[in-house]
Formats: C-alpha cells, structure tokens, sequence
DNA sequence: GGAATGCTTCGGTTACGATCGAACTATGAA
DNA sequence: TTCATAGTTCGATCGTAACCGAAGCATTCC
C-alpha cells in the first residue's frame, strides 16, 4: 500500500473533541493539571485521565509530577507546530467550532478559574478596576495602586493578611473563552470570596459555573458596569 | 469550551487510516481517480467513496470530473503541508508504518514528490546545488544565482520558458523521509524530466518511486556527489 | 493517625461510524 | 439499443472507543 509514517493514529488521537480540548488548551504553554483539563475537555476525569495516558504514551504530551498534582504539557514545539498548522487548516475552512453543552452559556458568563472570577463579568470588572485606577498593568504584569488598596479595603479585603501568604498578590490570566485578561493572584482570590460572602454570588458545586443572585447582578453591574 | 478553529473535524478526518492512505497516496500531487484510491486505501468502492465525499467536503481534496472518471487532488499546498508536518511527528515518534514492500527501499533512495525528485538523491542534489553556488537560501526562500542560471542552461533548460509559467521557479520542499529539504517548483521539475530524457532515471507506473539507470548512477554522482 | 484531595483503574453501557453488498444513476463504447 | 464501466446511495451489521461512576492508590494537610 504506501509508505511513509503512520499518520493516522497521530492524527486519530488529535481527532476526538475531548483530547483536541486538552491540546488546545495546552496550546499557550502552560502546565495544567488532570482535573484542569478534565475541565476544559468538558468530560470527568476519569476519562481525561484515559485520554491523557493515550497522548502521553505518542509523545504528544510529557506528564511531570508534583506532589499529588500531575502536570502536563505539550510535548515540544513540534506538537505546536503541528497543532498550529490544523488550526490554519480549520480556520481557513471556516469550521468554527460550535461548543454545545448546557453549561457552556452560564459558564461564559462567569465561571472560576483556579479560585478567581473569569468569564465575561471576570475581565468586565478587571478592565472596570484599570480604568478607575485601582489596578495598573506594566507589561505583563499587575499591580494594585495606592488609591487601589483604598477601594479593596473598602471592599471588606484584609491586604496585610493576603501579603503574608505566598502567592502574588495580583496576577493576570488571559480568558480562553474572552480572550482578554482578568484578575488573578490571592487578590483576586479573595475577590470572589468577598463576592460570595456579600450573597452576590454562589459556586455551583461539581462545575465552574458561578450563578450570579439577582442582588449580585444590581451590585456588580452598579460597581463594575459600563458606563 | 474554548474557542478557535475545530482542530478535531479535521484532525478525525486523517485520522481514519483508510482516509489517511487516501491522503498519502495523493501526497506526490497526483491526481487519483476513486477506483485507485479505494485500492489504495485497501477498502471497497463504496466505503472509499463515502471517505472521498467527506474529504471533499472539508475541502481537503478537489474533486474534478472528468468523463465518466472522477479524479481527486490535494487541495492545496497546506494540506500537503499539514501531512507533511503529521508524518514528520509521527516518523520521529518511530510509528513508521511497517511496510516491507520490495520498493520502499527504493523510495528512499529517489521518489517523485509533486513532479520533482525527492528522497535521498533529492537533498544530495539540493545541497550540492547549495555548496557549488548555483542556488542560494534567503530564510524560507531559495533563488537561482546568476551563475546558477548558466549552470541550468547547460545542464539542458529553458530558463525563459519556466519563467513564463506562473508557478514559481524554485521552492525548498521539506523531505519527510530524509528531514531535510530538496528543489520543488517549476525548476525541480524540469529538472526531473531533464534527467528522465538524459536517460538517467525513469519512472515506474503507479509508483512514485524512481528508478535510476546505471548510467545515471554514475552521471549524477559526478555532477552532485559529495566530495 | 485520619481526612481530604488528586489521579488511576476497572466494569459496563452506549453511540458513532467504518464497512460491505446490492440497488441505482451516469457516462461511454459497441 | 444494449452492454460495460465508474461512482453514488441505501440499509444493515459490527467493532471500537468514549464515557461515567465506583472503588482503589498516592500524596499532602490537619
């Protein structure tokens, strides 16, 4: 029949939706764990373990212990490449991809992300927080200014106690699904909880989704909204 | 869950190995009818048509009737490079598909790859072409030189006619087998048939692989062999 | 130590799609 | 016209693999 490597099991692995998330999601070099990934497949997480297996073992993925976490990366720049050039290959085709799930809608809408607020309402307050000054970027950092540490003390947000902890205080992470930043670090961590203790909102257990109370909506809108 | 381009459609579709032979087989440019590529699929008639309307419908080959033949190509150049790049992944990963054929041996040594010459003779002659001036690398690019055009003239071609073509005079083509690169465009390939009416090599009928002449052997290796 | 978290393995279900043969259409040859 | 070749469509069969939940390890936290 014909020569040449076998592109087909390659190819085959990339082809499920669930294992062409992770990859996707592993696409902006990031180590993310199983359970992230699970998550960002859209399946449990006994299946993205079976998966990850699978692209760990063709080399597409290289798995990396720490402690009880298992992280994961994109195998080299190869893979990326090879990624990459799909994405062209499907763009050009027009093929968007239509993401059907029940919880995809409230999800874009607000969603936790580590332990912070991502989704639309996450990068709506982070640009909200730049424009009255309370945080300022530099590069690719963030940084929270003076006027900034009035307004989050006035928020009900302990800084002296956030400081003591080891995680950087503000950190941006980019939104796959906005496409644009929101606020991370234990600030931004402690936003949401502040959030959820004022009954603004409440995390749905078992899903990222965030579900926003009809109280929450007026305050958030009132305090981050567009003008 | 994330956006972008649907990678896996795409990726599903070279992922059934019937579909990937079919893809492979029409990776020298070719165009194939639907009755050859179902032989070379190894699959009926019927399933290899079912294959060749999904690929044509994703727009990863062009069909194009003729009579009561149908043939079908790549669509285009970044298809081919799309497979290009999978095979390369999948060679390093050692997945090479165990295909003892009596003529593999010999497509490692001279193939045809779209019209010009590939394999191993392909990236000696290009190289040679290199060291000796003739051509001359500019990034991703490669040029005739001006010496490079009194060299081609003497070697038997009409320079002035493949310009009038519209396809380009040289492009570098990356070797899936030997991983480097070797001489496409319209130059490549007037080469190739230079040396087929030199007597120098032939090509078999429904190969791609190329047979080289003992006179050839000995020509070519006096005007491209290593030192 | 126990509790909690992160991940893997196993068993059983389910669904999708690859496959074939047969019937059907279209084009060309005799 | 009739026959032959090339391809498509249809219906039915059959395997494979994705999926989940539950149970089992492993690691860290308290």
């Amino acid at each position: 029949m014909k020569e040449g490597p076998d592109i087909s099991h390659i190819a085959a692995l990339i082809g499920d939706p669930a294992r062409a998330n992770i990859l996707t999601a592993l696409m902006d070099g990031r180590a993310l764990t199983a359970s992230e990934l699970a998550e960002e497949a859209g399946v449990g997480l006994s299946t993205a373990s079976g998966h990850l297996s699978k692209l760990a073992e063709a080399e597409l993925i290289a798995p990396r212990k720490s402690g009880r976490h298992k992280y994961f990366n994109l195998a080299d720049a190869e893979v990326a490449g090879v990624l990459e050039s799909l994405m062209g290959l499907a763009a050009r085709r027009g093929t968007t991809r239509v993401r059907t799930g029940p919880r995809d809608a409230q999800m874009q809408v607000a969603r936790v992300c580590y332990n912070h607020l991502a989704g639309q309402l996450g990068v709506q307050m982070y640009s909200k927080l730049l424009a009255q000054g309370v945080l300022m970027e530099d590069g690719e950092d963030v940084a929270l200014t003076a006027s900034g540490r009035d307004f989050m003390t006035a928020f009900g947000i302990d800084l002296d106690a956030l400081e003591k902890g080891r995680t950087r205080l503000c950190r941006s992470c980019l939104d796959w699904s906005e496409r644009r930043t929101h606020l991370a670090g234990s600030l931004g961590r402690a936003m949401l909880t502040c959030m959820e203790q004022k009954g603004w909102m409440s995390r749905e257990t078992g899903s990222r989704a965030i579900h926003v109370t009809k109280a929450g909506q007026v305050a958030f809108a009132d305090m981050f909204g567009v003008d």
